[in-house]
DNA sequence: CTGTTAGCGCTTTCAG
DNA sequence: CTGAAAGCGCTAACAG
């Protein structure tokens, strides 16, 4: 299938000669945006049929100045976390009819971030659902976005974006709860594993575990496995007391608890594990992890919902940015301290 | 953010006005197509970059016919295989100067199939990479859309397509690898737990294991955790005896072990499991799971990478769909086969 | 209930 | 090296 053997699909117009009507009565015939002679209808009806005639969207976009498409910039695609998010927007934006783009921000390059934003200056897209995988590398384009397109950030808050929509889940109880039931278990000595610096997730689970524990070593790492376990093998040799591990998401847990059992402590005998997120994961390691649940999908469908209002125009007051309840979901990884640390 | 304040972005006439060209000279002097005087270059250069100018896509779509987008039909977005075929195919895209728009076939509701469909004949996209998750419900569709546009089928090969390229995990040398592996470690009485019935994959998985037990029992499954769980479950009731489990892929084995861990049966010393894919999963349960590797992402890119030669013409010979190799990996999961089954 | 006209923003002849 | 003009396919005013 070369690209240039295509048949030209029909147009409008040649849908209107066949009917015997002008282009305006088939536009109207489709839109129903006003009467059409019941006969006339069904005549165009059944030609529109035959031909699988679908109005050409560059055409239409054109004149309408709406693309009817969403887009969506995201650090990865294939990242449990960030391909749920893409779940949620895509289901949400097929249900009120409008396509998806999807724009990777993978790794730190900016000029991904750039092509993002292009999209809404070339219009390819109505309105933008930002998710931030790193501190923002070019706030001030964001911000600029943002006055000419609906923005709307999800998962993570960022900073000075004032009036633009953020869907996330409430990190900072979330966190809270957790710190609480490994106090609770008589945990006092308590090391944070935390994320990505400067994120507003990060930050927020961090003000939630000190809430709980306020002096608490706050270890900075980056989401990742491999950094959970970097983290806690530096604390094993620091020689540092702890009895619990409080990992600000799942993936570090699992790279602490993999690092523990290679130093030869035992999850939750010497040391008990929280993660965040519960990832498919977390109920697979053994033991299963302690985590707090965030229901990543539902944050997907809301800020793509948030973006399609606006776009819409529904959404002269600007929704209020509600935090998603989360969930501790207790596992086999926490469990009472031990006596002496 | 209501969509109606934003201001209109500049057009290409607007830049031409403020460097005193005709639209005609900006356009050639982003293009390149034809040589500029090099002071006005200059001029229309620093305007362009001042306002931050990129051409409309839809007026460049309208007068050239492409839309510099390709479209990806995926059943799920957020499954882990999926995820990655997805990536791939942006990885390429992007790379390529094309942008994605993603369409869920997600479920066995007809009509998200018909609204990819209807990405080409909208001309939204300009070629679509196709992944079927089930057998795909609308065959004439899909040879309708091969007619309009260059589509490549990813993962599953669909027969009845002739001349639509396809590329495809090498799955039949893949499960004869896999079925050898435990022939050698003693295995006789293998049982197959066979994908979803009719996919070219679960045809292909089937042929391989067949190849080395001819005899061996297939049941069919569908891809999921669950019914791997459900067929051991039948399997154990029924009594019939056997020492090994081909999986056609990961989740369907993580499935089967389980039924065996609550059925007391121990993995490998009672029975071995192999599956296919090799998702992040395989090597977090315990034991590791053996599985037959496949390579999705670069699935994916090939995809892409072969519907983007038939977009720019280049491919007047169709490429040669060769099947992507696969590799077993060895794990925990199988063992030698007891000697009394 | 229907048609005519104009023009969205761009690229491409064709003409200098 | 540059411009004028045409037109891609559609919809919205403005007539009837």
């Amino acid at each position: 299938m070369t690209a240039n053997d295509a048949p030209r699909p029909w147009t409008m117009q040649q849908i209107a000669e066949a009917a015997g009507v002008s282009a305006t009565t088939v536009s109207h015939a489709i839109s129903g945006k006003r009467p059409v002679g019941a006969e006339t209808a069904r005549r165009i009806r059944r030609l529109i049929d035959e031909h699988g005639y679908v109005p050409d969207a560059a055409g239409r976009r054109l004149r309408t100045g709406r693309s009817r498409m969403l887009g969506l910039a995201i650090p990865d695609l294939a990242a449990w976390f960030f391909a749920r998010i893409a779940k949620g927007v895509e289901e949400v934006a097929d249900a009120r009819d409008h396509g998806l783009i999807v724009c990777s921000t993978a790794g730190s390059d900016p000029r991904r971030e750039q092509r993002c934003f292009e999209l809404v200056r070339t219009r390819a897209i109505d309105g933008l659902v930002y998710t931030a995988g790193r501190r923002p590398a070019d706030l001030g384009g964001l911000r600029r976005i943002a006055e000419v397109a609906p923005l709307v950030l999800a998962d993570e808050v960022i900073d000075g974006l004032d009036g633009v929509p953020a869907i996330a889940s409430d990190n900072e109880t979330g966190a809270a709860e957790a710190a609480r039931h490994l106090r609770a278990l008589g945990h006092e000595r308590v090391v944070v594993l935390a994320g990505v610096p400067g994120l507003r997730s990060t930050i927020d689970r961090t003000a939630g575990a000190r809430a709980v524990f306020p002096h608490a070593l706050v270890l900075a790492g980056d989401f990742e496995q491999e950094s959970g376990a970097r983290l806690t093998g530096d604390l094993l040799e620091s020689g540092t007391p702890f009895t619990a591990i409080l990992a600000q998401n799942d993936l570090m847990a699992i790279g602490a608890i993999r690092r523990l059992a290679e130093a030869g402590l035992r999850v939750p005998e010497d040391v008990s594990v929280v993660g965040f997120d519960d990832i498919g994961l977390a109920s697979f390691v053994e033991p299963g992890l302690t985590t707090v649940r965030q229901d990543v999908v539902e944050m997907g469908r809301r800020a793509a919902s948030v973006a399609l209002d606006a776009i819409e125009g529904a959404g002269s007051a600007a929704p209020p940015a509600a935090l998603l309840p989360v969930e501790l979901v207790v596992r086999g990884s926490t469990g009472r301290a031990r006596e002496r640390p």
